[in-house]
DNA sequence: GACATTTGTTAAATATTGTTTACATTTGTC
DNA sequence: GACAAATGTAAACAATATTTAACAAATGTC
């Protein structure tokens, strides 16, 4: 699963920390899921697009295996 | 979350099993997700939202807390 | 009504994801 | 270079997703 959270927070001007608070996970977490080390639950990629005002498919990119 | 898994599978008149297999997970799974008992992963809702040529947001709906 | 297919459900076990804590590294500013 | 802010990382644990197996209930067909 690739995602862009790292260009989308930059356009918003968003930390780790800032992003993390505003979906409800720990910063960690957004870390993590920025570094492709997991993916996230579907509720908390909702959130994470939402944030963005993207839909899921403009946020994460699945590539079939 | 909310899903219309069921209608959409309907349309295309295949059964959980067949869903399951061509998604790739357990039949069980399948039933679980369109009865709304847990949510799907995000590379499980992906291969479901692909299946059935629609977006993830057009097979899940997801109501904030 | 017998039969096959599909769906519902439950329990236990496993795999994966998310959180916390703690510390290291990088980056920017003075 | 000192300092603060931001980011990277790892281990332990908690929570959730998934599988497997088994059986019950519903549905459709003959």
């Amino acid at each position: 699963m690739k995602n862009n959270i790292r260009d989308l927070r930059a356009e918003k001007q968003l930390t780790q920390g800032d992003l993390a608070e505003a979906v409800g996970v720990s910063r960690q977490t957004i870390n993590a899921i920025e570094k492709e080390k997991f993916d996230p639950s579907l509720p908390t990629a909702f959130r994470i697009a939402r944030l963005f005002g993207r839909t899921i498919e403009e946020v994460f990119r699945y590539e079939e295996v």
